[in-house]
DNA sequence: CTACCTCTGTCTAATTTTTGTCGAATTTTT
DNA sequence: AAAAATTCGACAAAAATTAGACAGAGGTAG
């Protein structure tokens, strides 16, 4: 009934090692575990709860001190509220706005400094939410980005960094929601040529957020591939990012084979800073142009409320 | 009807060894077989069952002594819900687990399904330990997708989807290790034309892992955007992986003119599964050749320590 | 900006307990 | 006779314990 854990197990378990274990209940009585006779610690299941608690909390930049005091319930009230339930610790910094988050990170961008940026990342979330992070200020730092890049400004290699950077950062922060089984698929990926994934990063996340069981396929996959991953998977919408270059023909030839492959089921939704020269090719395919994320948003969770999604094996 | 086993029977079907068999026997009773006339040792399919649910235990970190007082049902319980694994019963040769465990990615990639391959990394984690996942599990996961892609078993959105998978995991759950300010800088991407990042997202795990500070940069990057990187940064080490094409002209030249731009001091590593055509190049440029990951992550801790990285802003 | 301080995690060393392996002598099975 | 199991004791390797030292990050006061 009450299986007692062995300090190698709970480590296993937590991700913490055997030494921060032993640490913590001497300086700070995280837990308490029994003893056997021969003094080897043994640890309840609500030990375990506990430490992994404290492991996820610390891992997010919470500090250990402060941590342990809480209980239970209040640590996982704060692991669960992204940490918005408490007041931040002491940060005398003025208050930033978007613009200023926008440039902090790209100068993050520019240091190859993912520590700056994933700090800057935190700060936004807690300013502007998880949504004003993904349908505002991601945005607009990947247009400034592109803007950048084609001023020479800013070398592929930083853009690079960035994408990979902040595909990192939303992987492990952003709420790792496991779909409900009746969650509607969406496939998200660029089309053949786009090797700029940082649009398609923040659709995902975003189809994530608004419940949507999302299929993530990255950069550059041609037509068939594309259609072939939304039969095979059932999935009721299909999101594109176009990025650069922005007046491929060869693109729009694909596009125009992506229309005739996929089945009328699937919707397409497509995004990009300036969709001009593919437009006649995407309304004509009937796909929806993107030009706003929030909507985007909306979008998708009202068609999975509307539930037209008749899933089947 | 009641058919009963020899101990050499229930070694093998257990993974234990008989002198372990026996031994459990003498000091914990963990079983207690039935004895011939001449006292050799039978043993029903229960005690069978419970040797190897006792032997998938002790190899997850729980101790044998703490194990024995438990029932059958507790111990199935304890397996079920402490670790992540639905586990066949009694199939064990560590070589055999290994392979299970590819083919169960393997068959994750198939259906799309993240949570499956997320499940199996978590599991082979457990079994293999994180860097027996990087150096061995992966790679070979690695290798049998590029072979089963070539031989048009497996699509390019699985191979892609199963990339960003396992980015997202390594991103996730491998120790989000914040490297000191001493730690030297690693830069790791794939050359221009090399779409698969997979390789280098294992390495830049890997290098983490070792301690380095690690700036990833992702796919098809050309030798100007490298050797800019790599100097921006004051790195000290360029990982580059190569998987596909393995026999471009266009790459050779590329690395050729990589090993002007870059300076003397940034000393390059080279991965990929058959690198013969571009060795000579290799050679030239006084590259490493990484034929085996454990050698590489134990080469980048030996580089780190011995500390010929002096680091400026 | 520097010098100090605290917080935190890592590491070492010496010791003890736990656990797995081995060899030798003996008996049974093939 | 060779192969396989048995028991017993010895031993080696792994794991856990304590205590203390140490280093990096970050904050604070001068």
């Amino acid at each position: 009934m009450d299986y007692l854990h062995n300090i190698k197990a709970v480590s296993m378990r937590t991700g913490l090692s055997a030494h921060v274990i032993r640490i913590w209940e001497k300086r700070y009585g995280a837990v308490t575990p029994a003893r056997t006779a021969s003094a080897r610690r043994m640890y309840s299941e609500e030990d375990v709860a506990r430490l992994a608690l404290l492991s996820q909390l610390t891992q997010r930049g919470f500090s250990i001190s402060n941590l342990v005091p809480l209980s239970d319930p209040e640590l996982t009230r704060l692991l669960e509220g992204g940490g918005l339930v408490v007041a931040a610790p002491t940060s005398t910094e003025p208050l930033l706005d978007e613009d200023a988050l926008i440039d902090q990170a790209l100068k993050a961008t520019r240091n190859f400094s993912s520590k700056d940026l994933v700090r800057c990342l935190d700060e936004a979330m807690l300013q502007l939410g998880a949504s004003g992070v993904l349908e505002r200020m991601l945005l607009r730092f990947l247009r400034k980005i592109g803007e950048m890049w084609a001023a020479g400004d800013l070398t592929a290699s930083q853009e690079h960094f960035a994408s990979a950077a902040i595909r990192d950062y939303l992987a492990q922060r952003a709420q790792s929601m496991i779909p409900s089984t009746s969650a509607p698929r969406l496939v998200v990926g660029t089309p053949r040529g786009q090797l700029h994934e940082l649009g398609a990063v923040i659709s995902a996340a975003l189809a994530r957020k608004a419940g949507w069981d999302v299929i993530y396929l990255g950069p550059s996959l041609p037509s068939e591939e594309l259609a072939h991953a939304c039969m095979r998977n059932n999935a009721s919408v299909l999101a594109l990012s176009i990025i650069y270059p922005l007046d491929d023909p060869a693109l729009a030839e694909d596009l125009q084979q992506l229309a005739k492959l996929l089945p009328a089921t699937v919707k397409v939704f497509v995004g990009g800073p300036n969709l001009a020269y593919y437009e006649s090719t995407l309304i004509a395919m009937n796909a929806r142009i993107i030009s706003d994320l929030s909507a985007f948003s909306t979008t998708l969770r009202e068609l999975r409320e509307s539930g037209s999604a008749p899933n089947l094996t």
